[in-house]
DNA sequence: AACCAGTTTAAAATCTTTCTAAACTGTGAC
DNA sequence: GTCACAGTTTAGAAAGATTTTAAACTGGTT
């Protein structure tokens, strides 16, 4: 199965353009859940488009069900959440947990790291490269690193 | 909790390895929660004593409430809870947040950071040295940073 | 001893997330 | 196109962690 890292490596110019103006509106959205092995019904569709058509972000289950229903698609909240974590599973999404009793996903999952503003609670994303990790310890015996998450929690200056 | 029969003659060293081994059973905690301006109850000395005599680890609100009860002392789980954030609050337990759904408590303060075996659902310390960062972002605009968390999240060796 | 602010508590409430089981639908076969 | 069926959606119930409520209790003070 193709990974998703070559999404954006095509040289046509003005293929980019159209699929970022949102002209084939369902087009990228069912090409992706094709390549993950979701079938691709009317909500998840429509999920996957208020998730992935508008550039990174980070997002609850609640906020993205007032999202669709705002956007007139009319979905459950249990589908909500079978379809965010069924996502994650296929790897097109990542969960952010930095706040006691609610999830964030995160559209974008390249590797980077991020801000959490506990006064405002909403995350930032940060470059990969604009944190340098030198020195890590090794890992616990028989077990092996599956991620390093590095979350720097900010406040607004006194 | 066993009491030292004899006492010679106290060096601080001496003290020091008294209070550590629990000579004094609820001296140490007594004076904590002075310090920090927390009135002295049933409760509260109980819980502290469970939480500080006992070297550093991470324990949930549940797990606290349960090791209480094991001890003989008689308190809620709401004043468990109550309890928790009032050390937070006054600087002498941290939180950590790495699964959703569950807050864990840590009883080191100083400056460090964690492995969560994702597997086992356990926290494991890292000593502060160990992990070099030696480049991080700017805080964003018209914020500060309150701390940086390094979770390094582990698995069993497939 | 009396007082009272601070504390504890059982119970209810809240909030997020998951489960259940019945209805619905996308897909492939014919 | 119709059929069959596995996969999907859903309302509502349930779960699980945490917080709130409001009444009883208690440590510290006078
Ligand atoms: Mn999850
Ligand atoms: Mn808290
Ligand atoms: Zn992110
Ligand atoms: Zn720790």
């Amino acid at each position: 199965m193709k990974r998703l890292t070559g999404r954006n490596d095509s040289t046509d110019q003005a293929a980019d353009d159209e699929r970022r103006a949102g002209a084939r509106p369902f087009a990228d959205s069912l090409a992706r859940l094709k390549e993950v092995g979701l079938r691709p019904t009317r909500q998840r569709l429509a999920l996957a488009k208020l998730l992935f058509d508008a550039g990174d972000h980070h997002i609850t289950a609640e906020q993205l069900h007032a999202a669709a229903r705002s956007a007139g698609v009319k979905v459950s909240l249990a589908t909500v959440y079978n379809t965010l974590h069924q996502f994650k599973d296929v790897g097109i999404l990542r969960e952010v947990v930095v706040e006691p009793g609610r999830s964030y996903f995160d559209t974008n999952v390249r590797p980077h790291h991020h801000f959490f503003h506990e006064g405002r609670g909403h995350l930032t994303d940060i470059p990969d490269e604009a944190v340098a990790l030198t020195r890590l310890p090794d890992p616990p015996e028989g077990a092996e690193i599956s991620r390093v998450d590095v979350i720097i929690r900010v406040n607004d200056r006194a």
